[in-house]
DNA sequence: TGGCGACGCTTGGTATGTCAAGCGTCACGC
DNA sequence: GCGTGACGCTTGACATACCAAGCGTCGCCA
Protein backbone atom coordinates (compact mmCIF):
# COMPACT_ATOMS: atom_id res chain seq x y z
CA UNK A 1 0.00 0.00 0.00
CA UNK A 2 2.73 2.25 -0.65
CA UNK A 3 2.45 3.41 -4.01
CA UNK A 4 1.18 6.89 -3.23
CA UNK A 5 -1.03 9.58 -4.87
CA UNK A 6 -3.68 12.13 -3.27
CA UNK A 7 -2.82 10.32 0.56
CA UNK A 8 -2.05 13.25 1.70
CA UNK A 9 -4.28 13.31 4.85
CA UNK A 10 -3.29 9.78 5.71
CA UNK A 11 0.34 10.48 5.57
CA UNK A 12 -0.65 13.36 8.01
CA UNK A 13 -2.20 10.96 10.35
CA UNK A 14 0.18 8.29 10.00
CA UNK A 15 2.45 10.77 11.08
CA UNK A 16 0.26 11.82 13.93
CA UNK A 17 -0.03 8.14 15.49
CA UNK A 18 3.83 7.63 15.61
CA UNK A 19 4.54 10.70 17.16
CA UNK A 20 2.05 9.33 19.52
CA UNK A 21 3.46 6.31 19.74
CA UNK A 22 6.95 7.81 20.03
CA UNK A 23 5.78 9.11 23.16
CA UNK A 24 4.39 5.96 24.42
CA UNK A 25 7.31 4.31 23.79
CA UNK A 26 9.80 6.84 25.50
CA UNK A 27 7.29 7.17 28.56
CA UNK A 28 8.29 3.60 28.77
CA UNK A 29 11.76 3.71 28.82
CA UNK A 30 12.05 6.42 31.03
CA UNK A 31 9.40 4.74 33.65
CA UNK A 32 12.34 1.83 33.26
CA UNK A 33 15.33 4.60 33.84
CA UNK A 34 16.84 2.99 30.68
CA UNK A 35 18.76 4.78 28.15
CA UNK A 36 18.81 4.19 24.69
CA UNK A 37 22.27 2.34 24.48
CA UNK A 38 20.73 0.38 27.13
CA UNK A 39 18.06 -1.06 25.59
CA UNK A 40 20.17 -1.33 21.97
CA UNK A 41 21.71 -3.63 24.36
CA UNK A 42 18.41 -4.96 26.20
CA UNK A 43 17.72 -6.24 22.23
CA UNK A 44 20.76 -7.83 22.08
CA UNK A 45 21.67 -5.41 19.59
CA UNK A 46 18.50 -6.54 17.63
CA UNK A 47 17.38 -2.86 17.59
CA UNK A 48 19.98 0.34 17.52
CA UNK A 49 20.38 3.09 19.54
CA UNK A 50 19.57 5.28 16.40
CA UNK A 51 16.75 3.30 15.58
CA UNK A 52 15.28 3.72 19.11
CA UNK A 53 15.55 7.59 19.07
CA UNK A 54 13.97 7.71 15.56
CA UNK A 55 10.75 5.70 17.23
CA UNK A 56 10.58 7.90 19.65
CA UNK A 57 10.69 11.16 17.90
CA UNK A 58 7.84 9.33 15.64
CA UNK A 59 10.25 9.29 12.27
CA UNK A 60 9.21 6.10 11.53
CA UNK A 61 5.82 5.29 10.14
CA UNK A 62 5.35 1.67 10.32
CA UNK A 63 8.08 -0.14 13.05
CA UNK A 64 7.39 -4.08 11.84
CA UNK A 65 5.93 -6.45 13.87
CA UNK A 66 9.13 -8.01 14.52
CA UNK A 67 10.54 -4.79 16.01
CA UNK A 68 8.11 -4.03 18.40
CA UNK A 69 8.13 -7.88 19.63
CA UNK A 70 12.04 -7.40 20.53
CA UNK A 71 10.93 -4.02 22.05
CA UNK A 72 8.28 -5.64 23.91
CA UNK A 73 10.53 -8.09 25.72
CA UNK A 74 13.32 -5.54 26.27
CA UNK A 75 10.85 -3.42 28.13
CA UNK A 76 8.86 -6.23 29.48
CA UNK A 77 5.58 -4.96 28.32
CA UNK A 78 2.93 -6.78 26.07
CA UNK A 79 3.67 -7.14 22.57
CA UNK A 80 -0.28 -7.35 21.68
CA UNK A 81 -0.32 -3.29 23.35
CA UNK A 82 2.66 -2.35 21.22
CA UNK A 83 0.78 -3.26 18.13
CA UNK A 84 -2.06 -1.96 18.81
CA UNK A 85 -0.38 1.26 19.73
CA UNK A 86 1.13 1.64 16.46
CA UNK A 87 -1.48 1.67 14.78
CA UNK A 88 -1.87 -2.43 13.33
CA UNK A 89 -4.96 -4.28 13.80
CA UNK A 90 -4.31 -6.50 16.04
CA UNK A 91 -5.96 -10.37 15.21
CA UNK A 92 -8.73 -11.11 18.21
CA UNK A 93 -10.07 -7.94 18.66
CA UNK A 94 -9.60 -8.72 22.23
CA UNK A 95 -8.91 -5.79 23.53
CA UNK A 96 -6.30 -5.48 26.29
CA UNK A 97 -7.37 -3.59 29.53
CA UNK A 98 -5.12 -1.30 30.93
CA UNK A 99 -4.97 -0.15 34.46
CA UNK A 100 -7.49 -2.21 35.76
CA UNK A 101 -10.48 -1.44 33.93
CA UNK A 102 -9.36 2.26 33.43
CA UNK A 103 -9.39 3.62 29.85
CA UNK A 104 -6.18 5.90 29.73
CA UNK A 105 -5.41 8.03 26.48
CA UNK A 106 -1.94 7.79 24.96
CA UNK A 107 -1.02 11.03 26.85
CA UNK A 108 -2.55 9.66 30.20
CA UNK A 109 -0.80 6.61 30.11
CA UNK A 110 2.59 8.13 28.95
CA UNK A 111 1.97 11.02 31.73
CA UNK A 112 0.99 8.19 34.31
CA UNK A 113 4.29 5.91 33.02
CA UNK A 114 6.41 9.18 33.77
CA UNK A 115 5.29 10.19 37.34
CA UNK A 116 5.29 6.58 38.39
CA UNK A 117 8.98 6.77 38.01
CA UNK A 118 9.06 9.98 39.81
CA UNK A 119 7.03 8.25 42.51
CA UNK A 120 9.91 5.76 42.60
CA UNK A 121 12.87 7.49 41.84
CA UNK A 122 11.49 10.02 44.98
CA UNK A 123 11.27 6.96 47.23
CA UNK A 124 14.58 5.34 46.28
CA UNK A 125 16.46 7.87 48.63
CA UNK B 1 15.39 -5.67 11.36
CA UNK B 2 17.36 -4.42 7.98
CA UNK B 3 20.91 -3.19 7.66
CA UNK B 4 23.24 -5.64 8.11
CA UNK B 5 25.84 -8.58 7.13
CA UNK B 6 25.91 -11.93 7.24
CA UNK B 7 22.32 -12.85 7.81
CA UNK B 8 22.98 -15.38 4.99
CA UNK B 9 20.72 -18.10 6.39
CA UNK B 10 17.91 -15.80 7.92
CA UNK B 11 17.55 -14.88 4.56
CA UNK B 12 17.63 -17.91 3.14
CA UNK B 13 15.05 -18.74 5.84
CA UNK B 14 12.62 -16.08 4.50
CA UNK B 15 13.09 -16.66 1.07
CA UNK B 16 11.58 -20.27 1.98
CA UNK B 17 8.88 -19.22 4.36
CA UNK B 18 7.65 -16.83 1.32
CA UNK B 19 7.53 -19.12 -1.09
CA UNK B 20 5.52 -21.33 1.26
CA UNK B 21 3.24 -18.58 2.13
CA UNK B 22 3.00 -17.54 -1.81
CA UNK B 23 1.80 -20.96 -2.35
CA UNK B 24 -0.74 -20.90 0.62
CA UNK B 25 -2.05 -17.73 -0.59
CA UNK B 26 -2.46 -18.89 -4.13
CA UNK B 27 -4.54 -21.90 -2.76
CA UNK B 28 -6.66 -19.58 -0.98
CA UNK B 29 -7.40 -17.76 -3.97
CA UNK B 30 -7.87 -20.76 -6.61
CA UNK B 31 -9.83 -22.23 -4.18
CA UNK B 32 -12.28 -18.80 -4.82
CA UNK B 33 -11.46 -18.80 -8.50
CA UNK B 34 -10.83 -15.31 -8.00
CA UNK B 35 -8.16 -13.92 -10.65
CA UNK B 36 -5.48 -11.53 -9.77
CA UNK B 37 -7.98 -8.75 -10.93
CA UNK B 38 -10.48 -9.66 -8.99
CA UNK B 39 -8.90 -9.91 -5.60
CA UNK B 40 -7.34 -6.45 -6.44
CA UNK B 41 -11.27 -4.89 -6.96
CA UNK B 42 -12.50 -6.97 -3.92
CA UNK B 43 -10.13 -5.06 -1.83
CA UNK B 44 -11.20 -1.77 -3.39
CA UNK B 45 -7.62 -1.45 -5.16
CA UNK B 46 -6.20 -1.80 -1.71
CA UNK B 47 -3.51 -3.84 -2.91
CA UNK B 48 -2.57 -4.14 -6.54
CA UNK B 49 -2.93 -7.44 -9.27
CA UNK B 50 0.75 -7.04 -9.73
CA UNK B 51 1.34 -7.05 -5.74
CA UNK B 52 -0.48 -10.11 -5.22
CA UNK B 53 1.45 -11.76 -8.09
CA UNK B 54 4.49 -11.06 -5.98
CA UNK B 55 3.26 -12.47 -3.07
CA UNK B 56 1.96 -15.80 -4.58
CA UNK B 57 5.63 -16.37 -5.83
CA UNK B 58 7.38 -15.23 -2.89
CA UNK B 59 8.93 -12.58 -4.15
CA UNK B 60 7.84 -10.45 -1.19
CA UNK B 61 9.43 -11.59 2.21
CA UNK B 62 7.55 -9.59 5.10
CA UNK B 63 4.36 -8.47 3.56
CA UNK B 64 2.95 -5.76 5.95
CA UNK B 65 -0.20 -6.26 8.19
CA UNK B 66 -2.18 -4.06 7.06
CA UNK B 67 -1.67 -5.78 3.76
CA UNK B 68 -2.46 -9.14 5.41
CA UNK B 69 -5.28 -7.56 6.96
CA UNK B 70 -7.04 -6.06 3.65
CA UNK B 71 -6.59 -9.88 1.78
CA UNK B 72 -8.28 -11.75 4.93
CA UNK B 73 -11.29 -9.87 4.71
CA UNK B 74 -10.94 -10.25 0.52
CA UNK B 75 -10.53 -13.94 1.10
CA UNK B 76 -13.01 -14.50 3.85
CA UNK B 77 -10.25 -15.85 6.19
CA UNK B 78 -8.58 -15.20 9.56
CA UNK B 79 -6.32 -12.31 9.72
CA UNK B 80 -4.44 -14.29 12.51
CA UNK B 81 -4.21 -17.11 10.40
CA UNK B 82 -2.43 -14.94 7.45
CA UNK B 83 -0.63 -13.24 10.41
CA UNK B 84 0.96 -16.72 11.57
CA UNK B 85 1.68 -18.21 7.94
CA UNK B 86 3.83 -15.45 6.84
CA UNK B 87 5.94 -15.69 9.61
CA UNK B 88 5.08 -13.18 12.31
CA UNK B 89 4.71 -13.17 15.86
CA UNK B 90 1.10 -13.40 16.56
CA UNK B 91 -0.20 -11.82 19.69
CA UNK B 92 -1.43 -13.97 22.72
CA UNK B 93 -4.96 -14.06 23.03
CA UNK B 94 -5.75 -12.80 26.01
CA UNK B 95 -2.63 -10.72 27.44
CA UNK B 96 -2.49 -8.28 30.04
CA UNK B 97 -1.75 -4.55 29.54
CA UNK B 98 0.77 -2.05 30.68
CA UNK B 99 0.05 -1.31 34.13
CA UNK B 100 -1.01 -4.83 34.24
CA UNK B 101 2.88 -6.24 33.86
CA UNK B 102 4.14 -3.09 35.73
CA UNK B 103 4.37 -4.51 39.76
CA UNK B 104 2.74 -2.08 41.69
CA UNK B 105 2.48 -1.57 45.05
CA UNK B 106 -1.06 -0.68 47.15
CA UNK B 107 0.72 2.99 47.49
CA UNK B 108 2.21 3.57 44.18
CA UNK B 109 -1.80 2.44 42.33
CA UNK B 110 -3.39 4.70 45.07
CA UNK B 111 -0.98 7.97 43.92
CA UNK B 112 -1.36 7.18 40.32
CA UNK B 113 -5.54 6.99 40.57
CA UNK B 114 -5.28 9.97 42.08
CA UNK B 115 -3.16 11.59 39.81
CA UNK B 116 -4.98 10.23 36.76
CA UNK B 117 -7.57 12.16 38.42
CA UNK B 118 -6.19 15.22 38.80
CA UNK B 119 -5.00 14.92 35.22
CA UNK B 120 -8.26 14.30 33.96
CA UNK B 121 -9.84 17.37 35.86
CA UNK B 122 -6.99 19.66 34.87
CA UNK B 123 -7.65 18.65 31.32
CA UNK B 124 -11.66 18.87 31.58
CA UNK B 125 -11.31 22.54 31.42
C1' DT C 1 41.92 23.52 31.97
C1' DG C 2 41.58 19.62 29.38
C1' DG C 3 40.52 14.90 28.49
C1' DC C 4 36.93 11.29 28.67
C1' DG C 5 32.97 8.70 28.63
C1' DA C 6 27.97 8.54 28.15
C1' DC C 7 24.10 10.61 26.54
C1' DG C 8 20.46 11.76 22.69
C1' DC C 9 20.32 12.74 18.00
C1' DT C 10 21.44 13.26 12.82
C1' DT C 11 23.02 11.58 8.52
C1' DG C 12 24.07 8.61 4.58
C1' DG C 13 23.46 4.30 2.71
C1' DT C 14 21.26 -0.19 1.65
C1' DA C 15 17.43 -3.26 1.36
C1' DT C 16 12.82 -3.94 0.37
C1' DG C 17 7.65 -3.06 0.27
C1' DT C 18 4.40 -1.47 -3.03
C1' DC C 19 2.31 0.28 -7.22
C1' DA C 20 1.49 1.97 -12.29
C1' DA C 21 2.45 0.64 -16.58
C1' DG C 22 3.36 -2.57 -19.76
C1' DC C 23 4.67 -7.20 -21.79
C1' DG C 24 3.60 -11.87 -23.88
C1' DT C 25 0.11 -15.37 -24.19
C1' DC C 26 -4.22 -17.42 -24.87
C1' DA C 27 -8.99 -17.73 -26.12
C1' DC C 28 -12.84 -16.18 -28.88
C1' DG C 29 -15.74 -13.75 -32.29
C1' DC C 30 -15.57 -11.69 -36.80
C1' DG D 1 -6.14 -14.09 -40.32
C1' DC D 2 -6.84 -10.38 -36.96
C1' DG D 3 -8.54 -7.42 -33.44
C1' DT D 4 -9.90 -7.49 -28.55
C1' DG D 5 -10.02 -8.53 -23.98
C1' DA D 6 -8.54 -11.12 -19.84
C1' DC D 7 -5.03 -13.51 -17.74
C1' DG D 8 -0.38 -13.97 -14.95
C1' DC D 9 3.87 -11.80 -14.69
C1' DT D 10 7.93 -8.36 -15.07
C1' DT D 11 9.93 -3.95 -14.73
C1' DG D 12 11.04 0.74 -13.23
C1' DA D 13 10.35 4.01 -9.88
C1' DC D 14 9.61 5.71 -5.31
C1' DA D 15 8.87 5.66 -0.29
C1' DT D 16 10.52 4.05 3.82
C1' DA D 17 12.46 0.70 7.45
C1' DC D 18 16.64 0.06 9.58
C1' DC D 19 21.59 0.46 10.77
C1' DA D 20 26.75 2.07 11.25
C1' DA D 21 29.14 5.93 12.00
C1' DG D 22 29.64 10.13 13.73
C1' DC D 23 28.31 14.69 15.78
C1' DG D 24 27.65 18.07 19.71
C1' DT D 25 26.80 18.40 24.60
C1' DC D 26 27.28 17.61 29.38
C1' DG D 27 29.11 16.07 33.66
C1' DC D 28 33.13 14.31 35.97
C1' DC D 29 37.80 13.72 37.55
C1' DA D 30 42.73 14.78 37.61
Amino acid sequence: MGGDAEGYDERRRDWRRAREFGSFLAALRNARGMTLREVEEATHKKVSNAYVSQLENGRVLQPSPDVLHTLSKAYETPYAKLMERAGYVVPDGKQAATFATEELTAEEEAELLEYLAWIRQKRKK
